[in-house]
DNA sequence: CATCAGGGCCCTG
DNA sequence: CAGGGCCCTGAT
């Protein structure tokens, strides 16, 4: 199996994504913990993309602004790509990334919300994207369950590094997580040597289920929330926290907001009530109330702030302690 | 040194 | 539907 990947060849194409769309905040997710799998600079994005069995390396270079974006779309590839290859490349990463979805609805609904316009400003256009695929992101899933950032990350470079491949383009190089065809043959006891801990299972088990249930991503981009929902959750390691990850992030339902787990309960605590700890159910219904069909949205234009801020070198203690790097 | 919870989930009673 | 157990690690 080859595990490195030079790309040499290139092909550009200037994409015009929905106005508004805001390119920093929306590539780049501050609160995500630290990987490998992806490079960002102010403007500039790379990361890889498996397709059909092959891969790619992709760059993304702001060349608009907010209100009249374009972005660069530079397709790093070891051969000369075929047309229709191309067009679903092109496809993929602008569902990724939302180029071809009109939020604008959103900001005109919550101009003038009180709690909401000042975040709406100041990130005005962001959207929800995903650079990896659905697999990809329960992989990253996995990682988070039942333990510390600094383990998760400590876990994805080991497995990564064993088991990943490493991409190399545009002087950059980044990883990308396996097949499940190949994961699912994995003994149990190589991974645990990793010190992956019961994860090990649950990486050799949701690859089995992906390969034998054929789950299949397209197919869940276009179902209702709640049926996606609770396919996501018949999967074996998949509960309700994974099951909103996948569907917030990878399915980019932006309505949903109906899982807190204790550590972000603490945060949206402080961020939303100013106090230490509020119950679950009551910020559920604050964000539902509020926000409607919007929830995770608006949500998330409060939430990936501070991190901004923290991100930008303003040390906010309270959340140091919570996010533990 | 021991104990324990942490960016969950499954299983049991 | 509540609660115990699970890998491992660093904090206490």
């Amino acid at each position: 199996m080859k595990r490195v990947f030079n790309l040499n060849r290139t092909f550009s194409v200037t994409l015009k994504p929905v106005s508004p769309y805001n390119f920093d905040p929306t590539v780049f997710k501050p609160s995500h913990y630290p990987d490998p799998l992806k490079d960002y600079e102010p403007g500039k994005y790379w990361f890889p993309l498996r397709l059909n069995d092959k891969v790619y390396g992709i760059k993304l270079v702001n060349k608009g602004t907010t209100r009249n974006p374009k972005v660069q779309v530079v397709i790093f590839s070891k051969a000369k790509i075929p047309k229709n290859e191309l067009e679903e490349i092109i496809n993929e990463v602008s569902y990724r990334f939302e180029f071809q979805r009109d939020i604008s609805g959103f900001f005109k609904k919550f101009k003038k919300d009180k709690v909401l316009s000042p975040f709406l400003k100041k990130w005005y256009g962001m959207h929800g994207s995903c650079a990896q695929d659905l697999y990809g992101l329960l992989m990253i899933a996995i990682f988070l369950q039942n333990t510390v950032i600094k383990r998760s990350v400590q876990m994805t470079k080991v497995m990564l590094e064993k088991y990943g491949i490493k991409v190399k383009f545009d002087n950059k190089e980044v990883y990308y997580f396996w097949k499940p065809e190949e994961m699912m043959k994995v003994p149990e006891q190589e991974l645990r040597d990793l010190k992956v801990g019961y994860r090990a299972k649950l990486f050799i088990k949701t690859s089995e289920t992906f390969v034998k249930e054929k789950i299949d991503e397209k197919e869940l981009r276009k179902l209702p929330v709640e049926e996606t929902k609770q396919r996501l959750l018949k999967i074996y390691g998949v509960g309700p926290e994974t099951a909103r990850i996948l569907l917030v992030e990878a399915l980019h339902h932006h309505d949903i907001f109906e899982h807190v787990a204790p550590w972000q309960q603490k945060i949206y605590s402080r961020l939303l009530f100013n106090k230490k700890l509020v119950s679950v159910d009551k910020i559920i219904k604050y964000i539902k109330n509020k926000w409607g069909e919007w929830a995770n949205l608006a949500a998330s234009y409060i939430w990936e702030d501070i991190f901004w801020q923290r991100k930008q070198g303003k040390k906010i203690e309270w959340l140091e302690k919570e996010i533990r790097l």
